[in-house]
RNA sequence: GGGCCCGUGGCUUAGACUGGUUAUAGCGCCGCUCUGAUAAGGCGGAAGCCGGGUGUUCAAAUCACCCCGGGCCCA
């Protein structure tokens, strides 16, 4: 028995070759096998271990174990440390809401810094076993026990390493900065996170008048979206080159820019006014204004700087909403700390990090930043200064993890990682890295490397890598710590129990060099882009020992998702151009988001997740990998539909198919492959042999050809095409006369082999998409039918192009048969006569002197395949003589002009040549003659229609003209009927299950005597077909024992009745 | 506002870099058909202003420019 089920079932199979791996220690061993090859190394993009892995997860690994499995068995000795990103502020996120607390300052009050590390650990440990199950039930074959983890103290040692080495560089330093901060988690986000929380938010939309100082009656009008910002206003900015107007209305004089005048009118319903003033924004430089919160915020009345409360100019003013002035406040938004600072004017920003206001402000103090929104306009509008208010829908950014709108606060206290004095050499070495698709390093990455702010790496969190710069207390004096043990010996004490993570290492303090005083540590944590940013150096032990990482550094591939743009691809090259003057990666391929069925994005909140392990469980790895690697390119985004990886997954069954068919009767005949025989055999073999040997060198070489770009997609749709289309659909019904020949038949063991060598080829190919199935056929067939196989797939070679066996000319000719078959089908169908009939003749009309030559080759393969009794070629439209252009008369143009002779016109036309009629109408003048008389036709009298005589048939085709002789002979009726009985008989056989070698009594009756005199010209091909023993063919008055029969069946072909009863002997 | 990607039957898509017979295939629908590996396959039918416009060219889904729509990134 065959260990290979009927149907292909991925669950079931991918369990049991799970099992075998690890029994086996299948992955160990190819590690082994490769160990002297030419190294290769991938870089494994930690995944963060906080939720689960959903599909667009699963897709982007599935790719990396494609490019994995690939070079492996191409015989490279394969780098592929596994790896896990830890830390950050999600993990702190969950663990806050699973112990219910409301805000960060809750963590210290309710449980204690060291506990809450210790639950963020064991979240991280919880999701990391779940990622690793998941990873293997993929068949990602990553090395997952040394896998780094970028919370171990000896992973943040290379941060802390490389921060020193950065501030030794002069590269790290604080920066007064205007950052946007969540309120909620406490803590400023980076560039990336917030461009993740975009979302629309309603908000105040309020025009507000500034008088000038010194004029009567005379304002600057102002727009703002978030009112609350105006209590620390501090200028207004105009574009210097635009035009600005002071227009008169309500015995009031307002400036504003002039494109904007109307629109602002109508919202403030002035209907009356006129512009009395024009001039450009560069004239109103120096302009002063009355502060509105002047009394109530002191800080306005203490300060008086040139620029303070004054009209400045700055080209980030646009006219697409608001009046053109626009209400600047330093300490509140990124452009206005810029203009804050060309005009030197002091940044007021008097708002916690919570979003409360401070005792700087005392009507608001302690009050919410959002909850005074209401409260501005109110005081404003108390004071007449509030022109218009409404509200706006627009998007604002909002905190990517917990939806709360963020802030933009100035904030001198956050730590940078400068961009000045590396940029170009940034730029320079992404110019080195082989992108997939290209545009995504030279365009997207390339120009935002170009143009990247400098990077902000501290965050006011607990759970992550402690910055490691302690500050003295009293002369301010910095130091970075770069690793454990330099900390130890500057520590003034050092604790027994000690870990690099908050709170242990704050409680580490340092003598000052300068001054003798304390130095505490900054209390912030790192960035956590920072810690998988380290990988190339921190997940092969460099401080420990270098030489792992001379051998692998810099690597030679990574593959992840666009979003890592902007995060890891750029936290890589930053810090290793920074620390070993190169690029870290040589190839990158960029890839794109898998979205849901409808094109949505994926989020818990909209429920649409799909989890990876449920479609592990449902369809299984392997067809789930194969349909999203070959589906669409890796950077274009996906949308997922399980029906979809369902059409894939048909293929698969195909594949399995095939491999169920040679199974079945190379077990029959003890078959054992011989790629000698099959070499040596080759040249004397049939057709269709030396096609299917070229065909898989061809699938060889372009598989290999996209797999060499990353073209992973095309390479697997070559395989599938290869398995669905040249395997199964052409060469296994070619030879499968041949399985039925005597078992030492040279023919049917040429058969064999070739079968054999295609599985074997493709099969090795096909591994690196789907392993489960690969390494199952592996085992139960190849290896059956072969000596020396490996225990493993995985343990074998990639097979190469053999360019001896490649023939582009028998390739070209079965493109030939492809199309003579689909137009031989579709001629056929004209006419209604099926496949299983025997037609006298087939005709091709060649268009070429090649496709002549290459359709004569055909010959005898096209006998049997067309079911055709002889097959011609012609050069010429011989056949065209016989078609004939029959007319079809205009009754609505003749009727009324020969009324009554109409009748006779009409069977004059059927009969005359519509030739020489068509010719005379578009020479000249068309003459009939009917019944003697001659009439005149005209142009419009006529139709004309080609058409064939009765036994033709024809259908077009990109080689020529096919035409199908279907002239019925006794013979050829005789045999399409002996075919419909045998058909039936067969399927019968099948119902009851029969072996296909069982042999059988048969008995058929025909319900006419004439059906039964043309079967018995044809019994003998009958008996044999359905393997009776004895057979007895009768006619419609017999009345055989039926009941006698196992099994009895009526079938009605076509007019024809029979009655089948069949015994199994 | 800037950058990048995308737009092809009802749906999912190939082709575009390198312009050239009738625009690829699948799903679904209808008719026919094939099959002792096949829950598969084949032939045909219905279904496309290849987002729109302008240009270059003998020739544009393909190249250029503009516009519209979608997505992503940056501001």
């Amino acid at each position: 028995m065959s260990p290979l089920a009927k149907r292909y079932d991925p669950i079931t199979l991918e369990e049991e070759i799970l099992k075998y791996w690890k029994k086996n220690e299948t992955f160990r061993k190819t590690v082994e096998f490769r160990e002297s090859g030419p190294r290769w190394n991938f870089l494994e993009g930690p995944p963060t271990t906080n939720g689960f892995m959903h599909v667009g997860h699963a897709r982007g690994r599935a790719m990396k174990d494609v490019q994995i499995r690939y070079m492996t068995m191409k015989g490279y000795n394969v780098w592929r440390r596994g790896g896990w990103d830890m830390q950050g502020l999600p993990v702190e996120l969950e663990v806050e809401k699973k112990e219910g607390l409301a805000e960060k300052g809750e963590i210290e009050s309710e449980m204690g810094m060291d506990q809450f590390v210790q639950k963020c650990k064991d979240l991280v440990d919880f999701y990391l076993e779940r990622w690793v199950n998941d990873s293997v039930r993929l068949g990602l074959w990553l090395d997952f026990d040394s896998a780094y983890q970028t919370r171990r103290d000896d992973y943040i040692e290379h941060v802390w390493y490389f921060l020193k080495l950065a501030s030794e560089k002069g590269l790290l330093g604080r920066g007064y900065r205007v950052n946007p901060i969540c309120p909620r988690c406490v803590t400023a986000l980076s560039g990336h996170e917030v461009s993740q929380g975009y979302m629309t938010k309603t908000d105040p939309s309020i025009y507000v008048k500034f008088k000038r100082k010194g004029m009567e009656n005379e304002y600057l009008v102002i727009w703002t979206t978030t009112p609350f910002t105006l209590i620390s206003n501090e200028m207004v900015s105009v574009h210097p080159d635009m035009t600005y107007v002071k227009i008169e209305a309500d015995g009031e004089f307002w400036w504003l820019v002039e494109d904007l005048v109307e629109t602002v009118m109508e919202k403030a319903k002035v209907k009356k006014y006129k512009v009395v003033e024009k001039l450009k924004g560069k004239k109103m430089l120096g302009w002063k204004y009355e502060h509105p919160f002047k009394e109530e915020v002191p800080f306005h009345q203490e300060h008086d700087e040139k620029y303070m409360h004054a009209v400045v100019t700055g080209t980030h003013v646009t006219v697409e909403d608001g009046t053109g002035l626009v209400h600047t406040a330093p300490g509140f938004g990124p452009d206005d700390f810029e203009v804050g600072r060309e005009f030197d004017v002091p940044v007021l920003a008097p708002v916690t990090k919570k979003g409360h206001f401070t005792e700087e402000v005392p009507i608001f103090e302690g009050k919410y930043v959002f909850d005074t929104n209401k409260d501005v306009p109110e005081i404003l509008k108390q004071k007449g200064l509030l022109l218009h208010q409404e509200t706006l829908d627009h998007e604002y950014p909002h905190c990517w993890r917990c939806d709360t709108p963020l802030i933009y606060l100035a904030d001198k206290t956050q730590w940078f990682l400068k961009m000045e004095g590396v940029r170009d050499q940034l730029v320079e070495q992404n110019k080195r890295v082989e992108w997939t698709p290209d545009w995504a390093g030279s365009g997207r990455f390339g120009d935002w490397v170009a143009n990247a702010d400098d990077w902000c790496i501290s965050r006011s969190r607990i759970w992550g890598s402690p910055l490691p710069v302690w500050v003295c207390d009293d002369c301010h004096e910095e130091v970075v710590i770069g690793s454990q043990e330099e900390l130890r010996v500057n520590a003034v004490e050092f604790p027994e129990e000690f870990e690099m993570h908050r709170p242990w290492v704050d409680e580490v303090v340092l003598k000052c060099e300068k001054c003798e005083g304390i130095m505490h540590r900054e209390p912030f944590v790192t960035d956590c882009w920072l810690d998988s940013g380290m990988a190339h150096t921190a997940s092969v032990h460099y401080l420990k020992d270098p030489k792992l990482f001379t051998e692998v550094f810099p690597y030679d591939f990574i593959t992840e998702a666009v979003d890592q743009s902007r995060g890891w691809f750029y936290s890589l090259l930053y810090t290793s151009v920074v620390m070993h003057g190169t690029v870290a990666y040589r190839a990158c391929v960029s890839q794109e988001h898998v979205l849901d069925e409808d094109g949505g994005k994926m989020s818990k909140s909209r429920g649409n997740v799909v989890w990876a392990e449920d479609v592990f469980k449902e369809i299984g790895a392997d067809p789930y990998r194969i349909h999203v690697v070959t589906k669409s390119s890796s950077w274009s985004r996906m949308n997922y539909a399980k029906r979809e990886v369902d059409l894939t997954r048909k293929k698969l069954d195909i594949l399995w198919n095939v491999v169920l068919f040679a199974d079945t009767y190379m077990e029959l005949d003890k078959f054992k492959f011989d790629e000698k025989r099959l070499k040596k055999g080759l040249k004397k073999s049939d057709l269709e042999d030396k096609w299917l040997v070229s065909r898989v060198q061809s699938v060889l070489k372009s598989f290999h050809e996209y797999m060499d770009k990353y073209l992973w997609h095309h390479a697997g749709r070559v395989l599938l095409e290869f398995i669905t289309e040249d395997l199964s659909r052409i060469y296994l019904p070619l030879v499968k006369k041949r399985v039925w020949l005597e078992s030492e038949d040279p023919k049917k063991v040429m058969a064999y082999d070739v079968l054999y060598y295609a599985l074997q080829s493709i099969l090795r190919c096909m591994n690196i998409f789907t392993p489960f199935l690969a390494e199952k056929l592996h085992q139960d067939f190849l290896t059956k039918f072969a000596d020396n196989q490996p225990e493993s797939i995985n343990l074998t070679d990639m097979p190469e192009v053999d360019e001896k066996l490649l023939d582009k000319e028998i390739e070209a000719t079965f493109d030939v048969l492809e199309e003579l078959r689909s137009a031989s089908s579709h001629a056929r169908n004209k006419r209604g006569v099926k496949l299983r009939h025997p037609v006298a003749k087939v005709v091709l009309i060649a268009l070429t002197e090649e496709i002549a030559k290459r359709a004569e080759s055909l010959r005898d393969l096209l006998l049997d395949d067309l079911n055709t009794r002889e097959f011609e070629v012609q050069k010429t439209d011989v056949m065209a003589e016989f078609t004939k252009l029959s007319i079809k008369p205009n009754f609505k143009a003749l009727g009324p002009r020969y009324k009554d002779k109409m009748k006779a016109i009409v069977k004059t036309l059927e009969a005359i040549d519509g030739g020489k009629l068509r010719e005379d109408l578009e020479t000249g003048k068309a003459f009939i003659d009917v019944e003697g008389e001659k009439i005149e036709i005209l142009p419009g009298d006529v139709e004309f229609e080609e058409s064939l005589p009765e036994h033709l048939s024809q259908a077009d085709s990109k080689i020529g003209k096919v035409y199908v002789d279907v002239t019925r002979t006794k013979e050829l009726e005789a045999e399409g009927l002996i075919r419909d009985v045998t058909r039936r008989i067969q399927v019968m056989r099948k119902e009851i299950d029969l072996n296909v070698e069982q042999e059988i009594d048969l008995t058929v009756r025909f319900s006419d005597a004439e059906s039964l005199e043309l079967a018995k010209m044809f019994e003998d091909y009958l008996a044999n077909e359905t393997r009776a023993d004895s057979m007895e063919l009768v006619g419609p008055k017999a009345r055989p024992k039926w009941k006698s029969f196992e099994y009895t069946k009526d079938w009605e072909i076509d007019d024809l009745k029979i009655k089948v009863g069949m015994t199994p002997k």
